[in-house]
DNA sequence: CCTACCGATCGGTAGG
DNA sequence: CCTACCGATCGGTAGG
């Protein structure tokens, strides 16, 4: 019940289709492009509106094929989470051991957050948001640990904020008021749609709005 | 094709089963109790992760039953939305019409919203916000009419507060951030898991939170 | 990774 | 509103 298969690449028949050969790192990009698809999938129709046939299609495969690079669709879901979220991760992270001046390094912060829900292949954060709970229990655990570091990380910004009087307030709630905010742009920001309004914008548009001083 | 099936309600059986004979308004009352189902198990486990079944099943009814009540599934989805974002209106409304302190009446309207994202039997903000898309596009149009509405009133508030120096920014983006740290409590803020923070606390400290001056 | 397929489940309907 | 049911679709698998 737990022996994993042994998962070993077969050799891709030659001739018969005149496609262009297969590279030798074939089967990482393959599985790499259903995790692409299938983010942008989930995010458009949610987990359970999408189909593993859809997830196929939309990866130039055949309806079973996913299931060579997964083993079930929990697992694709799973694994979209767990990257984006990681990759977000190390986007904070390099921002929190930056040398800067609190306002700056604030704003850095909302700016590699909005990069992470917004840049380009990051579709996970709505999925996360959408689906969380669609995990099972788990998998879930796994990614709360890693949603609290996040969490902590921003706690002490906020906190640190306050301190130094540039935020009303210190604090759960207030934590929770600003990153509600930035994450809520998931529902109505658009690169394309808010023409004139570039993340870098965006940013400092919040940066300006909550900030105590400043312009 | 467009034709309504004039739905006639069928006299119960009497006697076989020994259980308390329906009530003459019974079948209203049964169509209430479908949506009350549907609306949380939708809150739960999305539109596309709820069953016919599961909704018959929470509301005493075989797995064909509701369907004597709504056309299909995606008239529930609608309903449900469509009543919760009217209730939710008219809350908004009688706040904006009463003659009140700018810094009281904002509260008020805080405190308002927070009573339908998150009062008893209002499940459908967080629906509204998950299944939106999921709707077909007529239902869809529709219910952005009203929700235009919603968002005119909260601009009008957010512009007023600015121009009276409570609020640092007014504008689209002000009005989306306020909104976006509201909304996006229907993700964290639970009335049992809260304690100490009933909604009253909780509007209180957002708009402590967010207005210059005061405490 | 494709072909062919299966069992389960789902939304919905007829007929009372 | 129940009973009985259908066609479609879905996640997943065997076997190559």
């Amino acid at each position: 019940m737990k022996v994993e298969a042994p998962k070993k690449r077969v050799k891709p028949k030659v001739g018969a289709k005149a496609q262009s050969a297969p590279a030798p790192t074939d089967d990482r990009n393959r599985r790499e492009g259903v995790l692409r698809a299938a983010a942008r999938l989930f995010r458009d129709q949610g987990f359970d509106g999408t189909t593993i046939r859809q997830i196929a299609g939309a990866s130039n495969m055949q309806s079973g094929s996913p299931f060579y690079h997964f083993k079930d669709k929990q697992e694709i879901l799973a694994t979209v989470m767990e990257e984006g979220l990681s990759a977000g991760w190390a986007r904070i992270e390099a921002v929190m051991e930056r040398d800067l001046p609190l306002r700056d390094k604030f704003q850095a912060l909302v700016r590699a957050h909005l990069e992470t829900m917004h840049g380009t292949d990051s579709d996970f954060v709505p999925v996360l948001q959408h689906d969380f709970r669609r995990l099972e229990a788990t998998r879930r655990r796994k990614l709360k640990a890693l949603g609290d570091k996040y969490d902590r990380a921003w706690q002490e910004m906020v906190d640190d904020l306050h301190a130094a009087g540039l935020l009303k307030r210190g604090g759960r709630t207030a934590r929770l008021w600003v990153m509600g905010a930035i994450n809520y742009s998931a529902q109505w920001y658009r690169a394309d749609h808010d023409r004139g309004l570039d993340l870098d914008g965006l940013a400092r548009d919040f940066v300006g709005f909550f900030l105590e001083g400043g312009k």
